[in-house]
DNA sequence: GAATTATATTCGCATTGACGCATGCATTGT
DNA sequence: ACAATGCATGCGTCAATGCGAATATAATTC
């Protein structure tokens, strides 16, 4: 419920106004990410990364999708092409910055061996992640 | 390298979060402006304008210069590509808001006919406005 | 139905931000 | 020196935000 507030300039830049909800962003990238591994490699309380994508959601930015006990949450373009230009542009940017970098690596490992991530045992894929990535991880 | 500290990618958005800096960075455009057209064509108190002000200079998104009594303050593209085309696109972005428009045309009206405006007697026009803009004006 | 797992929400607290009001500071003019 | 002008800043107040800790909710498993 609420859940289709109608989308705010302020609200939406406010949302990119935090390095945590930056580094979300980045993770998701163009795919689904489930929350666990949010968690997992930003190695922060799940409150917290859970707040953060209420937040997310509450701006229009980006959307849930419930699996079983898993939530999957993804990137949603905004209903105006001007911000979709940013975000994307925003997206692109990030992907320059060391941190975020990191993180993708991370979530790569994460992905490609789960074993070595206790947490994460069990834990849904992304969609978009096939083994043929996973060149030099053992 | 260029690693510029002052500029900070969290500020730089909580910059762009609220609506009265964005209508400041909409009237800034491309030219030097001078506060007085801000307190003026918005419509707001002098000391809320001037904090506005002040938090985007702290973002590193514009810059000021004195010239006698008057702060003349003029967008400035961030130390980092990315930001330059995020800022650039918000910019464009926001010329297709209606507030953001009426705001231009109020500006435009000012600088051609400022006796309308009392508060904007001998005040400096902006660099780039020329007479020739004032087709309809009086 | 009870326990477990994955995620969301509430609470208390500290920090920041936005605002109005008054005042301070810098420059210019007399 | 004094007053006037244009702008910045300090102060008090209130709302919004970020955080950790605890707790609640939803789906699954036993």
């Amino acid at each position: 419920m609420a859940r289709n507030a109608s989308f705010n300039i302020e609200r939406f830049f406010q949302a990119l106004g935090d390095m945590t909800r930056l580094r979300l962003l980045n993770l998701m990238g163009e795919q689904e990410i489930c929350v666990c591994y949010f968690t997992e490699i930003l190695a922060q309380p799940q409150p917290k990364i859970s707040r953060h994508l209420a937040y997310l959601r509450s701006a229009g930015v980006v959307a849930a999708r419930r699996e079983g006990r898993w939530m999957h949450y993804r990137i949603v373009m905004p209903p105006h092409v001007g911000a979709t230009q940013i975000l994307l542009q925003t997206l692109a940017w990030l992907k320059e910055d060391r941190v975020m970098q990191t993180d993708r690596a991370r979530l790569t490992k994460a992905c490609c061996s789960p074993a070595k991530f206790v947490a994460l045992q069990g834990a849904p894929l992304p969609a978009s992640i096939d083994p043929s990535t996973c060149s030099t991880s053992r």
